[in-house]
DNA sequence: ACGTATTTGTACGTATGTATC
DNA sequence: AGATACATACGTACAAATACG
C-alpha cells in the first residue's frame, strides 16, 4: 500500500494511488472519491497528508472538492472555437479573478489569445482552438 | 495587516497581499520572497498558514520555490511555434511526470497540440503558437 | 422543519529530516 | 560544522456546509 520508508512521500504515494484509479476507469467520471477519514484509516496516514494528496489530484485537473466531497472531473463538451492567420496563442494558470468569472475549477489553464492587438481569455477545459485556413 | 475575523481565510489574505507585491513590482522577478518564519512573525500567523500561502502563489505560477526559498518566477523566452491548417489545440495542467519530462515548474500547464492524429505536448511557459497560413 | 451526523475547511502546534548557505 | 530554510508528517480543535433521518 503505502510505504513510509520509501522515500517517496505518503501524500504524493496517495496521490498516485488515486491517480491511477482515475485513469484506468475504477474510478469513473463523476464518481465520488472516498472520504478523508476514510483514505485516513485505510492506509493509516494523517488526514493532512489525505487532504495534500487530494489537492495535488485537483490542481491536476482531476478532481473537484465541495464541501460533500470530491468527485471525479466529468469531462466538459469542448467548443472548439476556430482561429486564422497571425493569431499569437499563449497558456497559463487564470488569477483567481478570472477563475470566477470563467467559472472554472481549481486546476483548469486557460487560453490566451491575441489577434491584432486584441486579447481574449478562454476556459481551457470547455474550448478547443481550431486552426481553420482562412479565418480571421 | 491581516484580519484572521474578516471572514476571508489568513492564507489566502497573505497570498493576496504578495500577490499584489508581485504584480506591482515591488518584488521584482527573480527576486526572493522573505523566508517562512519571516511571513510567520511579521503576520503572526502559523508557518502552516504561510505555506499554504506560498503554495497558492506557486500553483499560480507566479513563483518557484526551492530548498533555497522563494523567487518571483521570471520570464522565459517564449519560442514562436508555428502551427498550421486543421491542428487541434487544447491546454491542461501536466501531470507529475510529464512536469519532470518537460522541466517545467508547479503552476506551468501545457499545450495539447493534435495534428493528423500526431500528438504533442508542449510546454506552456516557454512556447507561444502562431497560425501561419500555408503551414503544416 | 429540525436537529444530528457527516464531511470538508481553517488554523494552530510539534517534531524531525534534509538541502543549502 | 553550524545555522538557516524548506519538506514531510503527525496531532488537535473548532467552524461551516451538506446530507440524512
Amino acid at each position: 500500500m503505502i510505504d513510509s520508508e520509501s522515500g517517496v512521500p505518503v501524500y504524493r504515494q496517495l496521490a498516485d494511488i488515486v491517480r491511477r484509479q482515475i485513469e484506468c476507469g475504477e474510478l469513473a467520471p463523476g464518481q465520488r472519491l472516498r472520504t478523508e477519514p476514510e483514505y485516513e484509516f485505510e492506509y493509516g496516514i494523517s488526514r493532512a497528508s489525505v487532504r495534500r494528496a487530494i489537492a495535488i489530484l485537483r490542481q491536476e485537473g482531476l478532481i473537484t472538492t465541495s464541501r460533500s466531497g470530491s468527485r471525479v472531473r466529468t469531462v466538459r463538451a469542448m467548443a472548439e472555437v476556430p482561429i486564422g492567420d497571425e493569431t499569437r496563442v499563449t497558456t497559463r494558470m487564470p488569477t483567481e479573478m478570472e477563475r470566477r468569472q470563467l467559472g472554472v475549477p481549481e486546476g483548469v489553464p486557460v487560453f490566451v489569445v491575441e489577434q491584432d492587438g486584441d486579447q481574449q481569455i478562454l476556459a481551457g477545459d470547455r474550448t478547443a482552438l481550431i486552426v481553420k485556413a482562412g479565418r480571421d
